[in-house]
DNA sequence: TCCAATTCTTAAAACTTTCTTAAACTTTTA
DNA sequence: TAAAAGTTTAAGAAAGTTTTAAGAATTGGA
């Protein structure tokens, strides 16, 4: 992997802008987001190697913002606070935060921090496996590629599709109900009991099994939803 | 992301809108129910992380409700009652309740309260349940795969069947009445002397006993009801 | 911007599996 | 041994899944 994905999330556009242009002579990608919930959304939609996350922001804060990415993703995050909120930034670390920076900062130092953190976090594979190949008896899903393979031919997936793959295969054996495949992938709350994601199963399906009939992979598990065998 | 899935329980449609209008503005999720009776059943088909719930309802009040949710689940409970109701914030604490907001209130200190539920119940990892594999003896249960085994090999069963041998391995050795695993599995209230219950027993058994004449593992304690030997 | 291609959604029908019911049968208990 | 409790069977009803196809929406390129 050669170029980083970072995602600015700050209230203040100058901030971000400033921070961005740092980031970027340093051959960093900058991704930006105004607040947690626009965080979430960009985290969804992106490869993000690592999250600057201010504390006040609207809607949804740094700290809270970091609590909910940890619940799924142990990429690293790096808090900016003000000097003022130094409970915050204690309870952002406690919540899983990597780092913090306190404003005004040196932009040199932040940037600093970030090549630190995408080391060790490269180093150290933190992503859980989560990074890397995954193969399970000859399907293989590459999460930097957006591939995948059965017995090595790569597999021409849509969008949805992929991620519905991804989903099963980071968590093979886990049962999903079609109801959280929907929220998870669409990352949409309600589901209207229309037929989309069987369908969805059914192409992918299609495209993976040899025999869709008789999936080797993508199973079934009656009346409770679909999983990706082990 | 995950998202957090918050049951709002009010007979005030006011009310309940009001909250989730505050909730979703912190990304919460929010589901609605304007009793208690229906907040059972909605706790039973979705996937809920906390619930708020009045205690002045209609057919089934805030305090029996969270009596009853308790039976169950262990999610965290926050009580809204008026001034007046004292007797029953005590109550609804005793019962269970993992806090109490009095009305009026002060929504932001309502979803403050809620951010803190939220974040201890999940550090405490309450919500999942028991995780990992129980094996009574070679039968062993998975809850994430929703797959039985006996001796290493796996068990087809249908949702029903699965619903009852996971009831019964999770409380390996405790006895259940018949009325007991209808109204806990089906989650209905009646049980009209049907045999609903005794089929799926039978159908069990076969699958997962050697000699369902003889069983090991799904055992009758006659006049009582069915235990799974521990 | 508009067009063409791709992708997604919806709906209905076919299909499969599971659940319920009722009646007959067996075992246990008093 | 009679009554009560538990077991078994089979068939129709109900529920869930798969498949198809067509139209809507989106995307990428001219």
């Amino acid at each position: 992997m050669e170029t980083y994905n970072v995602l600015v999330v700050d209230d203040d556009k100058e901030i971000r802008d400033a921070i961005e242009i740092y980031l970027k002579n340093e051959g960093i990608q900058v991704i930006k987001a105004a607040d947690g919930l626009e965080a979430l959304e960009k985290l969804h939609e992106e490869t993000v190697h690592l999250i600057i996350l201010d504390v006040m922001m609207p809607r949804l804060d740094g700290i809270n913002a970091t609590f909910k990415i940890r619940e799924k993703e142990n990429i690293p995050i790096i808090i900016l606070s003000a000097k003022s909120e130094d409970t915050d930034k204690i309870l952002g670390l406690q919540v899983g935060a990597d780092d913090y920076v306190t404003k005004p900062f040196n932009p040199m130092e932040l940037v600093a921090r970030v090549k630190s953190q995408l080391r060790r976090y490269v180093k150290l594979g933190t992503y859980q496996g989560k990074q890397g190949i995954i193969d399970l008896n000859g399907l293989t899903l590459d999460r930097e590629a957006k591939e995948v393979t059965v017995n090595g031919e790569v597999v021409k997936l849509t969008p949805t599709e992929y991620k519905i793959v991804e989903l099963l295969m980071t968590n093979a054996g886990k049962v999903f109900s079609i109801r959280e495949i929907y929220e998870r992938v669409w990352n949409e709350p309600g589901y209207n009991a229309e037929n989309t994601v069987a369908v969805h199963i059914r192409k992918i399906r299609e495209k993976i099994e040899i025999n869709p009939k008789n999936p080797r992979y993508l199973k079934v598990v009656w009346g409770i939803g679909y999983k990706m065998e082990k």
